[in-house]
DNA sequence: GCTAGTTACGGCGTCCGTAAGGATC
DNA sequence: GATCCTTACGGACGCCGTAACTAGC
C-alpha cells in the first residue's frame, strides 16, 4: 500500500492501459507491470483484469479510497509547508467560472489597491479541482459556487482539511430566450419548469435540480464546457433554459440576449464559498479577509 | 512522506526518544535516526527538537495530519481486504464499556443462539479506539455509547469510511451516594448541578457536560479507568457525583449503593451507536442487523 | 564519563530498465 | 502478426545495521 504504487494503480484505472499510464509517470511499461503485481501481491487481490484492462471489485473499492488518499497526503505536505513557508506577495487563487461574481472581483481590486505590491494569479477550475488544489497547496484561496437553499453550506467533496466560509449569497434567475412565453413573467417556480428543455452544464448541473425539486429536468443540450458567455448564446439561441446567478446575465437584456427570470420558489440562492488552509499571517489572510467582506 | 517513515516521525514524537521508537518499531537507533533526517530533508524543515526530543511547531502540524492518514491507509487497506474476504464463523466486536449495555447484550444473545457456530471475541475500549479497530478491520463491528441530546448522533472522531447508526438510546441518571439531600429528589436539572462534586471519569467525561451546559462541574476526582463498578462505588462512597445510563446502576439500590436520580433537564439521553465497515453479506451482517433491532 | 543522537560505511534488498517471452485480438 | 502485458536479468540506488563519533548532562 505503498503511495506510489497507488498513484500508478490509479494511473493505469483511469487510463485503462499500463503503457498509458507508464508514458504519463515517465516510467517503462516494464516498472509499471511490476508495480501493480506487487500492489496485487501486497494484498493477495486482483485488482485488475487485463485485456481489456479494468479494475476487479476489490480494485474499484480500492479506487474509492486511494484517490481521498492520495489527495490528503498531498494535502498535509502542502500544509506543513505552507505553514512554515515565509509570506510572499505571490498569491495563487483558483476559482470556479461563476464564483468570482462582480461583488468578489470588486472586493478583489480594492485589497490588491491596498497592497500594490501583490502578485497575484487566479485559475479556473471545477469546484473539485479548486478544493483540491486548495487542499494540496497549489493556490492559497479557493472560491467555488454552487445552488443551495439560503445560509445552507455547499456540499463539497471531501478533500481533507479545508476551511469553508460563505462569501456572497445571490439571487439565481431562470436564464431563457428572449422570445421564450415565459420570459416576461415577473418570477418562475423550478416546479413548473420540471418537464421544459433545458441545458446540461457543469456551471449548473441539472443533477443537483433534481436533487432539490425532483425528478424530471430533460436535458436538451449537454455543454461539457466551462464558459459563461456561451451558455448565455445557447440559452439566447433557445436551446434551453438554465439556472444562474442573477449577475452572470446582462442587466439590460438586448433583443439577442437571453432573459433572467427571477426565481420565484423554492427559495434557492447562488453561493460562493471561500476555502483555504491554514492561514498564517500574510496577503493570502488578508485578501480572505477582504473577500469575505 | 513514505508511510514509513509518518509512522517512525509519531512513534518518536509519542516517546519522545529515538531509542524508545527504535525498540518498538524492531529498528536500530541509527535507523530511526536516518528515517527522521530523511523525512525532515524531505520537507526542508526540522520537525523535532533534539535534547529534549519534541515537536517543532511544523512538527506538531505534521503530527495533526499524520494520524489520520495512517489510520485511513490501514482502513483502505482493511477495507479492501474485508470485501474480498470469504465470510466466516469468526466475528471480532469492539465496544466502550457502557455501550454493551442489557438490552444490546440480549439482542447479541439472541443473535448467537440462532447461530450457534458464530464465535464471538469482544473487546472493551475507548470510543477512538473502538473505531480505529473498525476502521482498520481488528474489529468487524464496534459500539459506542455518548450522551447526546435525543437523536443527535455521536461525535466520534472522524476515522475514515465508517458507517456508523444509532442502535439504543436509554434514560441518563446522576448517580449519587445514598445519604445524598438530593438523592430522594424525583429528578434533578444538570444546569443546577454545575457547582457540585464531579467525578472526571471517561465514561461521563466532564468536558462533555460544559459543552452542553457550560462552565461549571468541578473535578472532585479523576478517575482513569473504564471500570463502571469502581465508578459506581466511588460515587457510593461520596466522592462526586456522575451521569450514567439506567442500567448501569442495580435497580434497587441498597444502603451501600449509589442511587441514581433521573435527569430531567436538559433532555439528555445516553446513545449507543453501532460502527462497522462495509458489510458484505454474512454473520457480520446478520448481527448488525441483530444489534440494530 | 554516561546517555543519546549522528555520521560513516558496507551489505543486502528493492526497484527500475532492457530485452526476451506469451497471450490475445 | 501486431499489440500489450509479463517475466528474466542486471545494475543502481536506498535502506538498515554495525560501529565509530559527538554533543549535552
Amino acid at each position: 500500500m505503498d503511495p506510489h504504487l497507488l498513484t500508478t494503480f490509479v494511473t493505469v484505472a483511469r487510463h485503462g492501459s499500463f503503457s498509458a499510464a507508464a508514458a504519463e509517470l515517465g516510467y517503462t511499461q516494464s516498472a509499471v507491470s511490476q508495480q501493480i503485481a506487487a500492489l496485487e501481491a501486497d494484498l493477495g487481490l486482483a485488482l485488475l483484469g487485463r485485456r481489456p484492462v479494468k479494475p476487479t471489485a476489490a480494485g474499484r473499492r480500492l479506487l474509492e479510497h486511494a484517490g481521498p488518499l492520495l489527495l490528503r497526503l498531498r494535502a498535509a505536505r502542502a500544509d506543513v509547508l505552507r505553514a512554515a513557508a515565509v509570506p510572499g506577495h505571490r498569491l495563487r487563487l483558483a476559482a470556479t467560472p461563476l464564483a468570482l461574481n462582480p461583488v468578489l472581483a470588486m472586493r478583489l481590486a480594492r485589497a490588491r489597491a491596498a497592497q500594490p505590491r501583490l502578485e497575484v494569479t487566479l485559475h479556473t477550475r471545477g469546484a473539485q479541482e479548486v478544493a483540491a488544489m486548495v487542499a494540496g497547496g497549489e493556490a492559497d484561496l479557493g472560491l467555488a459556487d454552487g445552488i443551495v437553499a439560503p445560509s445552507d453550506p455547499l456540499r463539497l467533496p471531501d478533500t481533507g482539511p479545508i476551511t469553508t466560509v460563505g462569501v456572497t449569497e445571490e439571487e439565481l434567475v431562470v436564464a431563457l430566450e428572449a422570445g421564450h412565453p415565459l420570459a416576461g413573467r415577473a418570477s418562475l417556480r423550478l416546479a413548473d419548469l420540471v418537464d421544459a428543455r433545458w441545458l446540461q452544464t457543469p456551471l449548473c448541473p441539472l443533477t443537483r435540480l433534481r436533487d432539490l425539486v425532483g425528478e424530471g429536468f430533460p436535458v436538451a443540450l449537454d455543454y461539457r464546457g466551462d464558459d459563461v458567455r456561451t451558455v448565455a448564446n445557447l440559452v439566447a439561441a433557445g436551446h434551453g433554459l438554465t439556472l444562474l446567478p442573477a449577475s452572470a446575465l446582462p442587466p439590460t437584456p438586448t433583443a439577442m440576449a437571453a432573459r433572467g427570470v427571477p426565481l420565484g420558489a423554492p427559495r434557492l440562492v447562488h453561493r460562493v464559498e471561500l476555502l483555504h488552509g491554514a492561514l498564517p499571517p500574510g496577503p493570502a489572510a488578508d485578501l480572505a479577509h477582504a473577500l469575505s467582506g
